[in-house]
RNA sequence: GCUCGGGUGGUGGAACUGGUAUACACGCAGGACUUAAAAUCCUGUGGGCAUAAAAGCCCGUACGGGUUCGAUUCCCGUCCCGAGCACCA
């Protein structure tokens, strides 16, 4: 019989609730340990088993470092705001406040089933307005500071104010220059908006039109949004950002200080995109406009033939001829319409125009054409390149389609490879290496030296200078959309104003309805005192101040991004019981001495599709924090990990659409163009024959396509079946379908029940045999599988055990349950080595008493125990869970085997046991006659002494080839050992009467004899 | 295209800094207990050759080379899978 885990779990759950065993202290003499879980968003489809599992890893080792004596906070919180939820109010009219409540409700009651040791008064919610009050806080602060490149960090806005007006110094207001003194409130206002860390520009966006709002680079995968898939365009608009590019050389720095994973590191890289070049300017004749070029190539510069610039360049429409001015216009509306993804999908396309204007050469004086061409972007560098046809793939691209001249500069090394000619005409050569030719001062130098010598060169001659750029853009911090942080600030006559501090939080308003306006305004214009007045706040009642006079005015229609609050979420968790803190003693976003006291998160897990999402904007966040000497960390986490993604097995259902064609063949073409798309190998009509009879791919309008030819496949929708209606051998039964339909009206609609073709199986129930794919888990893909079944039906502690069995923590893999009775099989094993049969029962029998002897423990015994325990610590140590669960079966099973029920054994065991299963461990452990939680027993001390051999079976190879043991004993010296080897019997008979060339003995490892 | 991971039995996966490849588990096959089933326990299980049986031999960590007494591990080349970036000048 199975040991009772329901009863022990829900015993023990209500125990450490009921105690608070895992209320973290901030005054403790302990050292700390912060392990953090990405905090997950509570959807509308619950917990599913991808998610604990990094929740049970960062568990172990939480519970680990208690027992090894370390004060763990261990916090778990929701990240609410979100799009999922206000599209589901939009659909409803249900506040999406409502919805994330109660999806908040499920997840923590699936997670306290699971036995996390979380310290639950400390949960945070980042839509929850104490919360996003310090959200908005930090906004504000944001906004009051600028980048100080002279000190490399943030500072107060109003040391930048100071500097302006003490200097009266001049500053740019459009194209006109004016002194600061001199400026009226608004052009202040603008001035400052080029410094401030958060401001307001008009700036190119994705936008959604599909989600109605604008999306981060990030947000944006292929040309359509990541939420949902749809198109977004670009669109100039009025954008808050956040100026993330000023700390993109410490983002990119600082990441050899922590220990996070290469992948992560190398995508947080490539997305900052730093390069080094130099930045050249060219004069056009007979005008007062020049064209800044940024480069990595100046040592190419004799080899340019042309400048392109991006459409959006102001300087396009400045410099047009006025013949080129109509098929210049025309070109510039058709590339600003291109959507982003028609423009990333045919990179290969290449288009453009010319100006009719030409620049000068600064070095050779000659007359260069300018170009416009999509292939330039226009929030790169300058918006402008200089064409080096000979050098660069793109211009040589551009240069070949528009009949440019190509001019060699640099000579290839003769290795390279042996068509990267760069020869005028054939091909290009882009490689970083090579000698120069056909330029000047430049002539023989190796490309590294002649970059060196012409920056030096550029910047004598005032033509430039040596420039790093960054690929890396701001952040576009504002969304059309309500379920988000209302951004603090009003407009007064037009000048962007924050709230005050005592104003905050500034909570999200009523409206009537989730979507934008009738003119196009977002959902937030919708409420009806959307005012702010200094003297009295929002509320009421609402002193208008109006946008065109007096004090006051309206206030910010966009909300915060879904990144906002999780930026910073560390950092609040520090707050002893934040969850109960009343509104009156919450007094900053973290009190220093907690702050100071756990500093940053030792261990970090979470998914990697965060990489350049929330892992950066934290650390830019933390950066910021430090510069203003509110956080004493430059990094918000030591140690990262990711965890594998768990995949679901979907189960689909294809719809083949047949519809009348001439020709024969085509149906076989068709249907093989999707097979290959899906890594299928093609079909032979015969195959597509017998596929059809066997059913499998026999879910068609038309059956009798084969009686009769002249049909083809017209198109091949994949239907997600749930697969709570699929039995374990990918079978549809016709009932299960028939049930479907009755519930849900799209299966109804899409799949046509009588046209399936169905088999029978033994009994001559009807099932159609669908195909499983692996994918991503999702509610849309019907293919979630929650915990609640197998916390049910095998225990919590299975699950934890089972999650960490399935392979490394940082490995995904699909979800199965192939081997779960083999994780249960080991608990159940574990707990008989506490219980004897009571009344002589068989095998274990159904009466078990807990029974544990006191005797003296055997070296065998105590040697399988300590293995262990070293074996569990190294690998918690190195978060190898899965070899860990391998050690506790193998060593169970040695106990087993021994008839070990020694407490002197088992008491230490069950400790070691504890972070993985923890409630079983607390049951033994209080049966073992403990009236405190195992929680803060310590960790058994491993003793070497009772692992160590006197003898070792050596393996003896021959020519490496290992063909026996001899046992022999660990105090041999190497000499000794071989004298004893080639003694042996068996020895002779491999060396053949030959005499060894070689004998190679390393002491407790092997024996190799060279014949 | 560039960058970073990864390829081990029927399956998930082990193997520390080069030292007995396939631990542990699933699955499968056979057996014990049982009226029977479940549960539990035991035995076997990389492929091939060979044998009455035992011993024994050969091949095997994607593929081809190399270094080494010895390579899943290190080096070079190729193929495949996954992830990130992708007209970033």
């Amino acid at each position: 019989m199975a040991y009772p885990f329901g009863d022990i779990e829900k015993k023990w759950q209500e125990y450490w609730s009921e105690h608070k065993t895992f209320r973290a202290e901030n005054n403790s003499a302990k050292p700390k340990f912060y392990a953090l879980d990405m905090f997950p968003y509570p959807s509308g489809a619950g917990l599913h088993v991808g998610h604990p599992l990094g929740y049970i890893a960062s568990d172990i080792v939480s519970r680990y470092k208690r027992l090894k004596g370390f004060n763990v906070l261990h916090p778990m919180g929701y990240d609410s705001f979100g799009l999922p939820a206000e599209q589901y109010a939009i659909q409803t009219g249900q506040h999406p406040e409502k919805t994330t409540k109660e999806n908040i409700a499920r997840y923590r009651e699936q997670m306290d089933k699971i036995g996390f040791s979380f310290d639950w008064t400390r949960e945070v919610q980042t839509s929850d307005p104490n919360y996003y009050k310090w959200t908005q806080w930090i906004f504000l602060k944001l906004f009051n500071s600028w980048y100080n490149p002279e000190t490399d960090k943030a500072e107060l806005i109003q040391n930048l104010i100071q500097k302006f007006s003490s200097q009266n110094s001049k500053v740019k207001i459009g194209e006109a220059e004016k002194f600061w003194n001199e400026c009226s409130e608004k052009e202040k206002s603008d001035v400052l908006m080029n410094y401030r860390l958060a401001y307001l520009s008009e700036a190119w966006v994705n936008w959604c039109p599909q989600l109605g709002t604008v999306l981060a680079n990030e947000e944006v995968k292929d040309g359509v949004s990541e939420r949902g898939g749809y198109p977004v365009e670009r669109k100039l608009m009025p954008q808050w950002s956040l100026r993330i590019t000023a700390y993109a050389n410490r983002l990119l720095n600082d990441l050899e200080k922590i220990d996070w994973s290469e992948s992560i590191k190398e995508s947080q890289r490539n997305w900052i995109g730093r390069s080094e070049g130099s930045s050249l300017k060219f004069q056009i004749p007979d005008s007062k406009f020049q064209i800044e070029v940024f480069t990595t190539r100046p040592d190419t510069v004799f080899g340019v033939t042309f400048i392109t610039l991006a459409p959006e360049s102001e300087l396009v429409s400045r410099l047009t001829t006025p013949e080129n001015k109509k098929a210049v216009d025309e070109y510039v509306h058709y590339a600003k319409n291109r959507s982003e993804r028609e423009r990333q999908s045919d990179v290969k396309k290449v288009t453009g125009q010319f100006t009719g204007a030409y620049a000068i050469h600064p070095f050779t004086g000659e007359k260069l054409p300018i170009w416009i061409g999509d292939y330039v972007l226009a929030g790169y560098g300058t918006g402008a390149v200089m064409g080096v046809p000979a050098h660069d793939t793109r211009d040589f691209a551009f240069a070949k389609h528009f009949g440019l001249p190509i001019i060699q500069v640099v000579q290839p090394p003769v290795n390279s490879s042996p068509n990267g000619g760069g020869q005028e005409g054939a091909s290009c050569f882009d490689g970083k290496e090579g000698k120069c030719l056909n330029s000047d001062l430049l002539n023989g130098l190796e490309v590294k030296d002649a970059i060196k010598k012409i920056i030096s060169e550029i910047e004598k001659r005032g033509l430039g200078k040596g420039k790093t750029q960054f690929r890396l853009r701001d952040a576009i911090f504002g969304r059309q959309r309500y379920w988000g942080e209302p951004i603090p600030i009003y407009y007064e006559k037009g000048i962007p104003k924050v709230i005050e501090e005592k104003h905050l939080p500034l909570e999200l308003p009523q409206v009537d309805k989730y979507l934008p306006t009738e003119t196009g305004e977002p959902p937030l214009a919708r409420a009806a005192d959307w005012y702010y007045h200094p003297n009295g706040g929002v509320t009421s009642p609402p002193l208008r101040g109006g946008d065109r006079g007096g004090v006051g005015g309206a206030l910010e229609l966009t909300t915060m991004p879904g990144w906002a609050g999780s930026s910073w979420y560390y950092l609040r968790y520090m707050v002893q019981d934040v969850k109960h803190i009343k509104p009156e003693d919450d007094k900053a976003f973290a009190d220093k001495n907690s702050i100071n006291y756990w500093r940053d998160v030792d261990l970090y897990i979470g998914g990697a599709e965060h990489a350049t999402g929330h892992l950066l904007y934290v650390r830019f966040w933390t950066k910021f924090l430090f510069d203003l000497g509110l956080i004493p960390v430059i990094e918000p986490a030591k140690k990262l990990i990711n965890q594998g993604m768990i995949q679901g097995r979907s189960m689909l259902l294809f719809r083949y659409i047949f519809v009348e064609a001439e020709k024969k063949s085509s149906i076989v073409s068709d249907l093989n163009k999707h097979l290959e798309a899906q890594g299928d190998s093609p079909y032979s009509p015969d195959d597509i024959r017998a596929e059809f009879s066997n059913g499998h791919l026999c879910h068609v309008n038309a059956i009798h396509v084969f009686e009769n030819v002249n049909y083809r496949c017209s198109s091949v929708t994949p239907i997600h079946i749930p697969i709570e209606y699929v039995d374990d051998k990918n079978r549809l039964f016709r009932n299960k379908l028939l049930e479907l339909q009755k519930r849900e009206a799209f299966y109804k609609e899409s799949v046509y029940e009588n046209k399936i073709s169905w088999s029978k199986d033994e009994v001559g129930n009807e099932f159609f045999l669908l195909t499983d794919e692996v994918e991503k888990m999702s509610k849309s893909k019907r293919n979630v599988v929650t915990p609640d079944d197998i916390c049910k039906n095998f225990g919590a502690d299975t699950l934890r055990l089972y999650e960490m069995f399935l392979g490394p923590l940082e490995q995904s893999k699909p979800w199965n349950t192939n081997g779960i009775s083999g994780v249960f099989g080991f608990l159940n094993k574990f707990w008989r080595l506490f219980m004897s049969p009571s009344g002589g029962g068989q095998g274990g029998g159904q009466d078990e008493r807990f029974s544990v002897s006191n005797e003296e423990p055997t070296k065998p015994e105590l040697k399988t125990l300590h293995k262990t325990i070293k074996k569990i610590q190294d690998d918690i140590e190195h978060y190898s869970f899965n070899t860990s669960v391998s050690a506790f079966m193998i060593c169970t099973n040695e106990l087993t085997e021994l008839k070990c029920n020694k407490r002197a054994i088992l008491e230490p065991l069950v400790i070691l046991l504890s972070p993985f299963a923890p409630h079983i461990a607390e049951e033994l452990w209080n049966k073992l006659g403990h009236k405190e939680s195992i929680s803060f027993a310590p960790f058994p001390v491993y003793n070497e002494s009772h692992t160590i051999d006197d003898s070792y079976a050596y393996p003896v190879s021959f020519n490496g080839k290992m063909r026996f043991n001899i046992e022999l004993s660990l105090s041999l010296t190497p000499a000794e050992i071989e004298k004893e080897v080639l003694a042996f019997d068996q020895t002779k008979k491999y060396l053949e009467g030959k005499q060894p060339k070689k004998v190679i003995v390393v002491p407790k490892k092997i024996v190799n004899i060279v014949v």
